[in-house]
DNA sequence: GTACCTTATTTTAACGTTAAAATTAAGCTG
DNA sequence: CAGCTTAATTTTAACGTTAAAATAAGGTAC
């Protein structure tokens, strides 16, 4: 590991004290003009870079930022941590990734190693409802704000997508297309996956149609648990002709069984899906899903987490964004070819 | 921000010194055991934490870790990522994560970046052919590692897909299916996609099959680009009974152009990819690929580098992967039910 | 000519930790 | 019991930076 250039170094070879090298790095308005072409010039010559972590130590604030999501396999969580951290580099902040994994625990393992590495802000998809881990950051006064999922603790920036209307939406649309026996695939316990089951319980009572927890499984947000949740639905006995999926990722696993028994999509089952993630507009894929932009909820999300650690502005009104969804009707639920891809 | 306990303030209330606490917290084996079981009271009651900023400068080294990518919205980086973040949680590490977007000076920015941070190694997989990034790191005699690509900079572990004869077994495949005019839609300027071209072109002079520039686009290694090459080729007048697709991805773009111009897969443009991505097996999907497990590849790469960082290990011969490529046929090279999925 | 600004620069101290040196206490040896 | 060894702890200094205080030089006012 070699030893990188410091201020000292430079000072000394450009005849002046450190402190006056510190003014020149910061544009400090106190140094003479000619001084400052002096100390530029040895600056630039020395290969001279700051430490940031001398730097992070004084000052107490690091341009370092956390960002924790469940998993990254799920494409959409890697859309929102590409967001993230295309724009924190933009504004010159770093990400510190994580994944929980869904893992209560090690979310707090992580979110301690965050802070303990003195971020300045954490932006965190949380996966404990109870909101332990962002008990801790509040605690611990770092700013920061929950993303695409809402934890029990109520007190900070939330930027989530309108999941109850979504879900509405999707079983509404299944409804028009004349179902009536229609299945859902649960999300695991969070308060997207809540909200989601929520929508879809509340068309269901709109519309006058009977519900059955025969046609209510959990998936657990990957393609096995689809899968899975999509044999049990369909082994039920109670003949689903639609299947509402809390998230596109589990509508591929339904897709893979309903092929694996040979039964065609939509006209012996209709599949809906959520967050309309980019494959599921391939032709072969042709999945009908509920749409929201998760990058660009993930873009505000930072952009303005960083303004709060910038302005540091403790005033400013908590932030709730709820961004709305909109329905995508492709052929896995019509099979009007006119319909196809009506995004 | 809160103020956090330090070791002084421990120090005080155990009526030990600093030095006491800092040597307890460290497991140095000088302390008495009846001070330690005191010191680490006070440490559990007062909820202190390492302050990993004033550790890292004074010890020079942090546990911090740079992952440098092209992008994130190509799965196959997602999924390369969240096996290096797990590692490297698991091994205690933290990853700062940047993009590079494929641009060489963005890298650049990025990694000098990482190494203002003091990172303790770094994982890249190199945008920049020339390999300035991988030099800088070198030259700042950080620990590091090439992934999944290749710079000119030919001195560090190396860690890749065997990208040549993956390209020649998937051209080959096309061959032995009776395809004589094949067109290829080929990556960006990058090792890997100079050896999936070499390894193309290698299958067609063995098989003695003649070759066409108007049957090589490059796309960008976006579904986007995909389309755009695919279109070229079509209508290139050369009449390509089957495409080899340097990603999965550009392969999806590909297929969307076919499904657009009314022509069935395979039965009048055959399509194989190189990947083969979680999604590509879809039923609907049914993309034949070259598949090498890039988490797996990955996995090895951050394992190593840590283990080069802490045994600080320089005579350890330089590491050089480069892991095999297995064939995977589905239905979007054969018709027969019987071929499909046969991983 | 002394007192008092203003401007540019330097000196000192501090952030929280660890390494190295110094101190203290206790035990042993001849 | 002087002299030495060992064990346990404390003191000092340092990592590279920035904040705050101190200094120096030059100008202005009366």
């Amino acid at each position: 590991m070699k030893r990188r250039v410091t201020l000292a170094e430079v000072a000394k070879s450009a005849g002046v004290s450190h402190q006056t090298v510190s003014n020149v790095l910061n544009n400090r308005s106190v140094v003479r003009e000619e001084t400052r072409k002096l100390v530029s010039h040895h600056l630039k010559q020395s290969g001279y870079r700051r430490n940031a972590t001398a730097r992070s130590l004084k000052t107490n604030q690091s341009n370092l930022i956390g960002l924790v999501v469940p998993s990254m396999t799920n494409s959409m969580y890697a859309e929102v941590a590409q967001a993230v951290v295309r724009e924190a580099e933009r504004r010159g902040y770093t990400v510190m990734m994580a994944v929980s994994n869904r893992d209560a625990e090690v979310e707090m393992s992580v979110v301690h190693t965050i802070i303990d590495h003195n971020a300045a802000g954490i932006l965190i998809s949380p996966s404990d409802v109870e909101g332990k881990a962002s008990k801790l950051i509040k605690d611990q006064g770092v700013p920061f704000a929950e993303m695409l999922n809402r934890s029990a603790f109520d007190m900070c920036d939330v930027y989530e997508a309108d999941n109850h209307n979504g879900a509405r939406t999707a079983t509404n649309h299944l409804i028009e297309c004349g179902h009536t026996n229609i299945g859902f695939i649960a999300g695991v316990f969070s308060s997207t996956a809540q909200s989601r089951y929520e929508g879809y319980i509340e068309a269901l009572k709109t519309a006058g149609l009977p519900m059955s927890s025969e046609l209510i499984v959990s998936g657990n947000y990957t393609r096995e648990g689809g899968l899975l949740a999509c044999q049990q639905i369909l082994d039920s006995g109670r003949h689903p002709t639609a299947i509402f999926c809390a998230s596109d990722i589990m509508a591929y696993g339904a897709m893979d069984e309903l092929a694996a028994r040979g039964l065609r999509i939509p006209q012996d089952v209709a599949i809906i899906g959520f967050d309309d993630m980019e494959l599921s507009s391939l032709p072969g894929v042709s999945l009908s899903s509920i749409s929201f932009q998760p990058a660009v909820l993930a873009c505000r999300a930072i952009a303005q987490l960083i303004d709060r650690i910038e302005l540091s502005d403790p005033f400013a009104d908590r932030a709730y964004e709820r961004v709305p969804c909109s329905l995508v009707v492709r052929a896995s639920t019509v099979t009007t070819q006119t319909h196809r891809d009506a995004s």
